[in-house]
DNA sequence: GTGCCATACTTAACGCAGTTAGGTTAATGT
DNA sequence: ACATTAACCTAACTGCGTTAAGTATGGCAC
């Protein structure tokens, strides 16, 4: 049984190692300039034996963004957990998302911004919606619904506020990435709490 | 003289046959299925034809989304021309846009979500912010600008308030684009004007 | 210890991609 | 009639994702 244990081990630990040079080559590179061939030559093995691990690209990039939003997940919560205030929670998770998306761009790409069927190329993948990008959209929705109970919010669909409000983010996101003037920052104190 | 008018012509084109070649390909099947030799067996021609033409793909694909941005401008100006409430004008603006992007998914994909360096993969291109996409800003820029003449909107920087209703536009592409809820259509009457 | 078998990994290759170099043809100007 | 030039093509290079088939290795039954 141990030599059994011990062979998982070693290939979850090479299957990890994969990984993480992706995410190094993805990064440093982007999208279009990542390969599986590149990627082998990092790892020091042969480009076939990725695929003794990962069905395809598409399965090894879509297990990286996975990794990467649990991430951002996980701050969200570490942020809702911190905050007493519910319209501050808000605020930082917002804040939050738009500067996970600036500091991990490729990976923000990656997830939200490549077509589907680059990341998805099989049916029935498309982990983007379904997964970890969801859960986002939840911890968002958590902010909402405590800001509506306090009475901070006008009570109203907290999901479909969650949405709008991750549409806003990520076309904040944009604009904030490219070369425009918008600035992303601490609320500034020249207006009171809209709505 | 004539003969290289002539010529010009020809050339023009036969450039614009494969530009619209290239939009039907691209449109149909998508960026990651779109390669300059399907494109060249589809308009008869050698592959190497295509160069004669533009310096590479990312060349061409420019042009096409700059052509596809530049419809996008008409459209957004026949509506501000046809308006008389700077308001309507401005939701209509604002539908128009969205509606734009997901009845062109390709070329607005193409355009806003493919990673820059696809696009403009040499230094120096980057058309989509500098280019037909600036334009867009600047159409809503004046429906904004009009609102708050007519005093229907706070009076605020109007090139920072366009760019972000263009950054929620953006955002409300995506997730209307998506699998969600959120629905794009004529504002509903249920709440009065906000702000 | 010997033979067996699964596992891990590799080499070689296929088909397709973008792009370039060099050659061919045909129309033009002289 | 001849030289030039533009338009276009063939052939090739490099790199890609991916698959098929092979080789070594290390644990196991006897």
């Amino acid at each position: 049984m141990s030599v059994q244990e011990r062979r998982a081990r070693e290939r979850a630990k090479l299957r990890s190692e994969i990984l993480s040079a992706a995410r190094e080559l993805f990064v440093r590179d982007g999208y279009e300039n990542f390969s599986m061939r590149k990627l082998a030559e990092k790892i020091e093995y042969s480009p076939t034996t990725i695929y003794l691990y990962f069905s395809d690209k598409a399965d090894l990039l879509s297990q990286l963004c996975e990794d990467s939003f649990a991430k951002l997940v996980q701050q969200l919560e570490t942020i809702a957990s911190l905050t007493t205030d519910s319209v501050d929670g808000l605020r930082a998770s917002m804040l939050a998302y738009v500067e996970f998306g600036l500091k991990n761009p490729s990976n923000y790409q990656a997830i939200f911004m490549l077509p589907d069927a680059m990341l998805a190329a099989k049916p029935g993948r498309r982990l983007a919606p379904e997964g970890a990008g969801m859960r986002v959209v939840d911890c968002l929705g958590r902010a909402v619904q405590d800001c509506m109970r306090k009475g901070k919010l006008r009570k109203a669909d907290a999901e479909g506020t969650a949405q709008a409000i991750w549409a806003a983010l990520h076309g904040i996101h944009f604009v904030a990435g490219g070369t425009s003037g918008v600035s992303v920052g601490p609320p500034r104190s020249t207006s009171g709490p809209s709505r």
